[in-house]
DNA sequence: TTGAAAGCGATACCAA
DNA sequence: TTGGTATCGCTTTCAA
């Protein structure tokens, strides 16, 4: 068995509510008696158990992070976001549950809820996000929505200026003269999607242009995203002077697809990307995004969240951080 | 406040040990009290404090995973490791606790284990590994390395054929007709670099050729991670004619410093990578790669850890999955 | 087949 | 400044 508090007591002839006292930085302990709680502590490596003092306390010190069961085709996308998270977790001394989504997410959120296995969540999830907040706005348990701009003005949230995002690549495209401008999309991801096409349609009617439906497609989700649909592209009787892809990694087969058939860029075709990951640095020509900056808004998204698990009665919080496009060697001038 | 079982046994008149042993199946309960309680159950969407029920059976129905802390610079390896990971869990229905690593690491596992904090721990760090693995040695929790084989007979890992993985890349050069070929490795994983070194030199002697120390070098960790390493083999007197780099995200910026040299690949050089992460298909050409498999290893990890938190004492599992090489664009005959 | 009660390991209140 | 004790919500003996 591992060393409990009343292990330390025994030891020192003290009584449990001393030690938990001491240990616990309380005033009213004698400077001396503190010290020997302290050192006896420390020889046996004692560790309050995590789960009694839960239990006791009601606050696990755990924050759980709900990602898509697709995690695998999000790569570098995730690592960036848990990144931040972690690094906010880490100066609070909270732990981090990560759950990926089941087929019944509310049923999930149910059990995570009413087990009390954290003391909030943040959600980035995206199937069924308007069913998992409107199941959370119920319970009691602190939430923060990552990734996404929520309407509902109750809502914490932390994303970034998707609208801004958008109308920053495509007006960048449309000073450099090009005007048959693709929009390689992510039709399953409606929300964000709807945006980025609110703010490419506006972009172009403002500069005078036509809007063609052939120009925006959809990737699919998968190992290598873009490819197909961007060959699609390529098929048209007209083709593009530039893409704009929902993400890099989009972009990067679209690069790649571009490449295979002779298409220079950005001589021949500009491609932006989205979201500024790391690979964005590593293609030939390296790849104009606009970067949303991922690691923050993994890490403001767990500082909102604890500051609502250290008093959920503070107003919501909602985050859009700006979106700032980079400008790299994948767009040229027409 | 939430539903406990209390409510439950108050609500149907019930002892809250009968409903207990109802809802966890136990046999002597009548057909229709476990019917009533589990309806009850139902309709409260009652489940059991987490916190609570751990104290009590003394395990929490999660396990950790420790990474280390520079995982953004890991992007889809990682992400691809965890997906298994998760895989397994799910099936178990135990949760994840994910740890980076902090400055102290065995100060860390300390905690982890004295406040049972898991039932177990897969140990993905790969800094001060050996001082990790004797630590836990010492403390009950079950654990298993992930990603390294470990010579220790009484530790359980799950990894890959490392040896067998650089030599397959190797032999495929050397048959293609190379003789100057370079290993582009990473020292600062030193336990699979030594092991690939080996395999390299292996290679090279059953050939008859020459093991020349400036065709082996180290990129350092980054965003760009190999780049400029492959730019100094590319300033070498007499050019390599291949290239095998410690992984694909590696090789992927080696293909970039060489295309921005005007180094055709594979005509001027073949470049080959290693894990076979979702990228090396989105290059130009596609990657040759040596396939290590991310998921299948994570999964297997998390089953011969659950395997051992429910029995501590069968013998330790070590398991090396087979590396398998890959053969695509970017490697060519000399 | 059911209920009463002990106990898991802490924290926190109240008295001394 | 310290100790005794109730309590958190569950599981699990032991009796009834």
């Amino acid at each position: 068995m591992a060393v409990t508090i009343l292990d330390i007591a025994k030891h020192l002839d003290l009584s449990v509510s001393t030690v938990s006292r001491a240990l616990n930085g309380y005033g009213d302990v004698a400077k001396e008696t503190r010290k020997r709680v302290e050192e006896a502590a420390k020889e046996f490596d004692y560790h309050p158990s995590d789960a009694a003092r839960s239990l006791r306390q009601k606050r696990t010190n755990r924050v759980g992070l709900l990602i898509p069961s697709t995690i695998h085709y999000m790569g570098e996308f995730f690592s960036e976001l848990i990144r931040g998270v972690t690094l906010a977790l880490a100066e609070s001394g909270s732990n981090l549950m990560l759950y990926t989504t089941t087929t019944d997410e509310v049923a999930q959120l149910t059990r995570i809820c009413r087990a009390r296995e954290v003391d909030g969540i943040i959600l980035f999830s995206a199937d069924k996000l308007d069913e998992a907040i409107s199941f959370l706005k119920t319970e009691s348990l602190p939430f923060v929505v990552l990734g996404h701009s929520i309407n509902d003005p109750a809502v914490s949230f932390v994303a970034s200026d998707n609208r801004g995002g958008m109308m920053a690549a495509m007006q960048h495209l449309l000073s450099s003269g090009h005007s048959r401008i693709a929009y390689l999309a992510r039709y399953d991801q409606p929300r964000l999607h709807s945006q980025r096409l609110l703010s490419y349609q506006q972009a172009l009617t403002e500069a005078g242009l036509e809007i063609d439906g052939d120009l925006v497609t959809s990737a699919s989700i998968g190992t290598r995203t873009g490819y197909r649909a961007m060959n699609s592209l390529l098929d048209l009787p007209v083709l593009p002077t530039a893409v704009i892809a929902f993400n890099d990694q989009i972009a990067i087969n679209a690069l790649q697809a571009a490449s295979e058939r002779h298409v220079s860029v950005p001589d021949d075709l500009s491609i932006v990307g989205y979201n500024d990951i790391r690979s964005s640095l590593s293609t030939v020509p390296q790849l104009t995004t606009v970067r949303q900056p991922l690691s923050e808004m993994g890490k403001k998204a767990a500082e909102v969240l604890l500051s609502r698990v250290h008093d959920n009665d503070i107003p919501p919080i909602r985050t859009n951080l700006p979106a700032e496009l980079i400008i790299r060697g994948s767009t040229s001038h027409v």
